[in-house]
DNA sequence: ATATATTTGCATCGTAGTTGCAATTTATTT
DNA sequence: AAATAAATTGCAACTACGATGCAAATATAT
């Protein structure tokens, strides 16, 4: 778990700071995996609407503080985006589904590659998404 | 449009041929991106019930026939995957989501890189999403 | 043509996404 | 520190998709 004040955090983001925006912040911040709406709710007991964690997501993903991950299973999907600025990490790093445990993990070490497209298509964003048997379940 | 018997070529797939599958597979063989339960409920003319659209998707997906693509908006989006072999063509190709006009187009002639992952981690299929501006959007 | 197997549509339920609004909470001002 | 202004929250409500059971309809096999 990274050391870090969500109040402090969240002021330094320049919004609101709410109960209910501090325990979303704590669970993404105790959690190393990619994290969905329900299991949120789960992990803050209940305590919060399902509307407010909606709401809350979407604003941490116009904030930059989470990014959705694109996935298969119609299930939306959130990650902490810039907090881990440990060496050797990439903001622009690649996901990883596991076929057993069903965790979405983000792999930091990893980046993203370049992409050549075809003449008229222009880049923007780029989104790996690996799956396969993760490291606890190997 | 690809020149294909859809009665014939659902017979080499094995399963049986009723009017709701030959329709669905025309409406893949018509349009040339990724498509939504919505979408091809719109494109038959609502003349399929939602639920066997729902489950003819689950039978093409599972005969290889077409394949899901992962998105970030919790809708499925299919694309046609085997019938597409020209030369130039990757089985394991990569999808491109237009800002724009919002279409998912397979990019057949683009390969998805292959990835080394940490020690531990064991890939079984990998799934690249680029986002930004199509060819006809520019 | 009949029998068997499969598929379809309808009803139905659960869940996620989304919006409006009044009550509550947070921040600002005096 | 109280009053005011601004933003957030929870609730209700609605839409849409995913999913399953079952009787009727359709496709295949004999």
């Amino acid at each position: 778990m990274l050391e870090i004040d969500t109040v402090v955090f969240l002021k330094s983001m320049g919004v609101y700071i709410t109960d209910a925006r501090r325990m979303i912040l704590s669970v993404f911040l105790e959690k190393e995996n990619a994290l969905t709406q329900a299991e949120i709710l789960r992990f803050t007991n209940e305590a919060i609407d399902r509307v407010t964690i909606w709401r809350t997501l979407d604003l941490f993903v116009s904030k930059g503080i989470i990014h959705a991950i694109p996935s298969m299973d119609s299930l939306a999907r959130y990650a902490l985006l810039q907090t881990k600025n440990k060496a050797g990490c990439f903001n622009n790093h690649l996901h990883f589904m596991c076929d057993n445990c069903g965790k979405t993990i983000c792999l930091d070490t990893v980046q993203v590659p370049s992409i050549t497209l075809p003449a008229g298509f222009m880049s923007k964003q780029t989104e790996v998404i690996v799956k396969g048997t993760c490291k606890n379940c190997k």
